[in-house]
RNA sequence: GCCCGGGUGGCGGAAUUGGUAGACGCAGCGGAUUCAAAAUCCGCCGUUGGAGACAACGUGGGGGUUCGAGUCCCCCCCCGGGCACCA
């Protein structure tokens, strides 16, 4: 029996490919172009699933587009900087770049074996200084177009290692490593003045037609437009008014009580002489910086003791708090609570026994607010109680819309525009990313770098050995000129956020060793991305960053203005889960990978026997280790059947759980296929309208249906047909040998974009000509797609009783009159006659009694 | 808490977008081949009742619209992603 061994053919096949450099990418205007990215991988030492997963599915694209004509650009790079590197070097000593240079090759030679049709010549990584350096290029560009400012911002400290945390590292509000409770603090920092660009990056996204509507609904509602106004309240005892902001001013007449956040300059300012509330405000202090904790914390509050006047009803006077749940990065940090309508407000109104007033009611039903806050949408009629600007019975969007213009006309407020979006913080306190371009000298302030000093580079002489950024105590590094004065002047030591790096890397692509950040001619032939490929965990941060990006790329010279939204169509892909493993240590989990634990019936265990808790299916991350190796499943069966199998059975946009048992199903089927080939009964000819024929044309169009629509699991199912209907195929006239031979020669050419080695492998047995990879595309032949009869199932009363066959354009009287005549028909209408019949051409007849 | 998804046989999933629910694959069962096994090939395979023809039920739960609902509408439950310093 014939076998084909992949570890033989598999690097045959690569090293043909790569000495004819295939897949090398060069601009030639003659040919449109199609650029097909993934999201590249941050090296963290071992690809995994996921990786494969991704991959695979952008060389399914890229060699289709190829077959189909296109001059393709499918690169690859390495998202270098972060966290892991620094970490490792805290725990194994080693420095930041080599761990990151050697996890780099270590993946580069896991992944190159998967046979991809990338164009290695381009590949690069963000921690190259030759990539940063442009980074700093660009950074000082758009300093220079006013793009970047310097304000203050809250970090997670960690009181006891002295050191800003990330999100990650806090652990219910402590301190991964000291254990200490983590506190809010303030720093200036750099940020992109994204913000200023929200509206046209909300407008924009209308325009993302290949885009999942998840995503744009995501990014719509991350941006986050909203239509309000700000009313200053005036304290009672005069002074400064309160500034709040509400989108729902139509609820004014239920206001019971003022809330401002701790961080309010109005909390600062009672504070200094109210023990009490200074106390609050550093409890409040005491919490990590994220939205999530803010909002799922228990709502707490104290009075400051100052009150305001209503401004509509100046005889009432509403009480001050500092409410925990108020967020001084929206709005003004102040809003009024009305507790009628609004869940958290009336909690909040219960817990500190605050009064609970209606400003409207629904109609017909005038009860007032008990524990439930009465919220109707904005298209929702409601009525008025006693309404100030005389609204009676109206939608609340009508209602706001009117309480806006009445305070407008009488200038007690504002009507504004918000938008949830804030700047985006780039400054980080760490070593491994891309140093900040700029210098503080005490004369001049704060200076840019000379674009001729770049790239500032990392200095390689750093420890790790106590917590903190060793940038701060580089004193030779940090020690500089000022650029603009000369004098002595410090260095800045924030480096930035690594989504800069991947903000615009799919540019660096296009020109990857210019020695501006870009090329105009390349990036004007290569740009947009035709087809970006990631996970949805990217939906909302790095995308919207990278749409950014390329928009003030275009402001400063970088990009052509064609190119300010960079991503023509994207493909979010699902992740690949896994199970969880844990044991507990010093009341905390620790997680240990698939491959240590031995999995039984509804258990598991270690090695040594320690029994292990089984945690929920999530996605495979380093942080909890569940984690596979492709590499066992490439060793085992070659990298045909890896693809296949990540290619099979999950739709591509849906979470897909690791499991074993496929992939020896995957390596079955591809040897199945490969016998039809060795030792099929096959000649070359002439094989007409063969029924194999028609099922090869079907399979051609199913195929590349699936393929352009990203469900390349039924590409794969069109496929297992098109096996099963060759193997049936037993005739032994020389038609059915032409017909096995042309539908084996066409299934190597389908399957060339997702096995291109056992593809290579039956088209050069088959005496195809050259390589399939450079084969075109197969067209299927309408005409033979179509069949001369088509089956109609009839129902009585919308359940399915009986088939019935007729010709392709049958009349519906005759239909009728066939569908009528059944015998299961009949029994089932109970010698009723027929009250309606139902044919829609080509799906089906309902008779209806 | 807020925003966005998802839930279909024992399992992964398909269903031409309101028209035969379960394509295709895995697992399982039965058979062929074999001294035997592996591999391979053929057949069966939603649940319940029935020898069978067939019937009833069936797409997370409850209600609704429709000749007809996995698909549309309302309410609820569960799981996952994101929440601005993980990448």
């Amino acid at each position: 029996m014939s076998r084909l061994n992949a570890r033989v053919v598999e690097p045959k096949w690569q090293k043909v490919w790569d000495e004819s450099q295939t897949f090398k990418a060069t601009r030639d205007e003659a040919k449109p172009k199609y650029y097909v990215l993934e999201m590249f991988p941050y090296p963290s030492g071992r690809i995994h699933m996921g990786h494969v997963r991704n991959y695979t599915m952008g060389d399914v694209v890229a060699r289709a587009k190829r077959a189909q004509g296109f001059n393709v650009l499918h690169p690859m790079g390495w998202d270098a900087f972060g966290m892991p590197a620094e970490n490792a070097a805290m725990e194994k000593g080693v420095h930041p770049g080599d761990w990151t240079y050697q996890n780099i090759a270590g993946m580069r030679d896991q992944m190159k074996p998967l046979g991809f049709s990338l164009d290695w010549t381009r590949e690069f990584a963000t921690c190259d200084p030759e990539y940063y350096g442009q980074q700093q290029a660009l950074f000082l560009d758009m300093l220079e177009a006013g793009l970047v400012t310097r304000k203050s911002a809250v970090v997670n400290w960690d009181p006891v290692d002295m050191t800003v945390l990330a999100n990650e590292q806090v652990i219910d509000g402590k301190g991964w490593r000291s254990g200490a409770k983590v506190e809010r603090r303030e720093l200036t920092q750099w940020f992109f003045k994204i913000s200023d660009m929200a509206d046209e990056l909300l407008e924009a996204i209308e325009g993302l037609k290949d885009w999942p509507e998840k995503v744009r609904l995501m990014q719509s509602n991350w941006i986050g437009k909203s239509r309000g106004i700000e009313i200053p309240f005036h304290p009672v005892d005069g002074g400064e008014p309160i500034v709040c902001y509400s989108t729902r001013p139509d609820t004014m007449r239920g206001a019971s009580f003022i809330a401002i956040s701790p961080e309010h300059p109005v909390s600062r300012a009672i504070a200094e002489d109210n023990p009490e509330l200074a106390e609050f405000i550093l409890e409040c202090r005491k919490m990590d910086t994220t939205e999530a904790a803010l909002e799922t914390a228990e709502k707490k509050g104290i009075p400051t003791g100052v009150s305001v006047k209503h401004p509509i009803y100046p005889d009432q006077e509403l009480p001050v708090w500092v409410g925990n749940f108020v967020l001084m990065e929206y709005g003004t940090g102040a809003v009024f609570g009305c507790p009628a309508h609004d869940q958290r407000d009336l909690d909040f109104a219960r817990k500190y026994d605050l009064p609970v007033l209606n400003a409207f009611h629904m109609p017909g039903d005038d009860t007032p607010v008990g524990d439930t806050a009465l919220v109707p949408a904005k298209t929702e009629t409601v009525v008025y109680i006693d309404h100030f600007a005389g609204i009676a019975e109206a939608t609340s969007q009508e209602g706001i819309d009117a309480t806006i213009d009445w305070f407008e006309a009488r200038e007690l407020g504002t009507g504004i525009e918000k938008f949830r979006l804030r700047d985006w913080g780039i400054s980080r306190q760490r070593y491994w990313g891309c140093p900040i371009p700029v210098v503080h000298c005490e004369k001049c302030g704060v200076v840019p770098e000379k674009k001729e000093n770049l790239p500032i580079e990392l200095p390689k002489d750093v420890s790790f050995d106590r917590p903190g950024n060793p940038l701060d105590r580089h004193n030779s590094w940090r020690q500089v000129p000022c650029p603009n004065c000369g004098n002595g002047a410090r260095r800045e030591t924030d480096t930035m956020d690594t989504f800069v790096d991947s903000s615009w890397y799919y540019a660096r692509f296009t020109a990857p060793r210019a020695e501006t950040p870009t090329e105009m001619a390349d990036a004007k032939y290569w740009m947009n991305v035709d087809q970006y490929i990631g996970g949805v965990e990217h939906a909302i941060l790095h995308l919207l960053y990278s749409r950014f990006f390329a928009r003030a790329m275009a402001k400063t010279g970088h990009l052509p203005e064609s190119a300010i939204e960079p991503f023509n169509a994207l493909f979010t892909q699902g992740m690949v889960t896994h199970e969880t493993y844990s044991t507990t240590a010093n009341g905390r989990p620790v997680f240990h990978t698939p491959d240590d634990v031995i999995r039984e019936e509804g258990a598991a265990r270690l090695k040594d026997g320690t029994p292990v808790e089984i945690g929920p299916v999530i996605k495979m991350s380093k942080s909890k280790k569940n984690v596979v190796d492709p590499m066992d499943i490439i060793e085992q069966y070659g990298a045909d059947t890896a693809r296949w199998f990540v290619m099979s059975d999950s739709p591509p946009e849906r979470d897909v759980e690791w499991t074993a048992a496929g992939a020896e199903a995957a390596w079955k089927h591809l040897q199945r296929v490969w016998r039809l080939v060795a030792e099929g009964d096959l000649a070359p000819g002439e094989a007409g309208a063969h029924a194999l024929v028609k099922a090869t044309h079907r399979a051609i169009h199913e195929v590349s249906d699936g393929i352009t629509q990203f469900q390349f699991n039924k590409s794969v199912a069109a496929l297992y047909t098109l096996t099963n209907a060759i193997a049936k195929e037993k005739g032994a006239e020389p038609a059915d040998q032409a017909a096995r031979h042309f539908a084996l020669t066409t299934m190597a050419q389908l399957m060339q974009p997702m096995t291109p080695h056992l593809a290579e492998e039956m088209w050069e047995a088959l005496g195809g000509e050259g390589l399939v990879v450079d084969a075109p595309w197969p067209v299927a032949d309408p005409t033979l797609l179509v069949e001369d009869t088509i089956t109609l199932p009839v129902q009585v009363q919308g359940k399915r009783r009986a088939e019935i066959e007729v010709a392709k354009d049958a009349a519906q009287a005759d239909i009728e009159a066939i569908a009528l005549a059944q015998e299961a028909v009949q029994r089932a209408m109970d010698g009723k006659p027929p009250r309606k019949v139902i044919v829609v051409p080509g799906r089906i007849v309902n008779v209806v009694v």
